[in-house]
DNA sequence: AACCAGGCGCATG
DNA sequence: CATGCGCATGGT
């Protein structure tokens, strides 16, 4: 037998203003999502790098990431680095963001409470906007619910130790199946039709991360993808942040995004768009963090309010 | 037991 | 252009 000499385990450095444990925390929180597993230390989670299967097991090490596969052959290595750092988004600075939080008194504490939280992405722009559609309009719960059903259908599994993972489908899997199948899983028959035609768009190559990125702003991103029937303005903006870690997106929309501002600075329970831009408007280049943040305060209880 | 969920497209006025 | 409606089903 020929000893195989490929690296089973890659290391990438972390910069300052990062927290591991956040992260790992943030991908935990309430949900049971089937794209990953998370232990104490490390999140497991199988990824398809240049067309390939692998389950990589990340954990941190000094000043760095530890990536160990666990199964498949990495042909890559530059690119199974690369969706590592863009996950956990290690190539940016904070420092500029934690500025402007500090200036605002009611959102100043998410700078220590979060400290380190990266904006976890979707390094995958198909299962970003596949992700981004089942979210629409529906509790997070049944929205895990229906990707967990969604993943484990159509998509790859991939065994290790014991445990069953799955790829998330291709877009080629997702183009092949019926609407039918996807309403058997009680996906809305409109969700089904949205998911297909993405699907479809995808494995034509009419639609690409690639592609989007060639683009000269955000706007043009976003009318590229609100031309696909199901992407609204809502799906654009939430994918572009989550996958091409777009700086300046803001789900306007969002209902999550509501609660927590209501919550944290006392804005009605429908803001006006121009309420939303007024607090935004210091952020400019950190709108995506500032709302990834906002969500995050939506996960645990806030800190009792003092009254005075 | 209503009412609302990390919206959207389409039909009306 | 603005507003209203159905969607599928689980949480609260």
């Amino acid at each position: 037998m020929v000893p195989d000499s490929r690296p089973r385990t890659y290391y990438t450095p972390t910069p300052l203003l990062f927290s591991f444990r956040e992260c790992l925390w943030f991908l935990d929180r309430n949900y049971d999502d089937i794209m990953h597993r998370i232990l104490p230390d490390a999140v497991i989670k199988p990824i398809r790098i240049a067309g390939r299967p692998l389950l990589v097991k990340i954990s941190e090490g000094h000043q760095q990431l530890v990536i160990e596969v666990l199964r498949g052959e990495v042909t890559e290595p530059v690119a199974l680095i690369h969706y590592v750092r863009e996950l956990f988004d290690l190539d940016l600075d904070l420092a500029p963001f934690y500025t402007i939080l500090k200036t605002d008194p009611e959102l100043a504490f998410m700078a220590e409470a979060y400290f380190g939280l990266r904006l976890m992405g979707i390094p995958d722009l198909f299962e970003a906007l596949c992700w981004s559609i089942i979210g629409q309009q529906i509790n997070l719960s049944f929205a895990y619910s229906l990707k967990r059903r969604l993943v484990k259908t159509l998509g790859q599994p991939l065994d290790w130790d014991d445990t069953r993972y799955y790829l998330f489908p291709t877009p080629e899997q997702v183009a092949a199946v019926e609407p039918e199948v996807l309403r058997a899983l009680q996906f809305s028959g409109r969700k089904a039709e949205y998911l297909i035609t993405v699907a479809r768009t995808f494995a034509a190559g009419e639609i690409s991360k690639e592609k989007l990125l060639a683009l000269p702003s955000a706007e043009a991103m976003i009318q590229e993808l609100t031309a696909l029937k199901g992407i609204g303005e809502w799906t654009a903006n939430y994918a572009l942040m989550k996958s091409l870690k777009v700086p300046t997106c803001i789900p306007h929309g969002d209902v999550g995004l509501y609660n927590a501002l209501h919550a944290v600075k006392g804005l009605p329970k429908r803001p006006a768009r121009a309420e939303l831009e007024a607090i935004f408007g210091k952020f400019c280049g950190w709108q995506a963090y500032l709302t990834f943040y906002l969500w995050r305060t939506l996960s645990t209880p806030l800190l009792p309010k003092l009254h005075p």
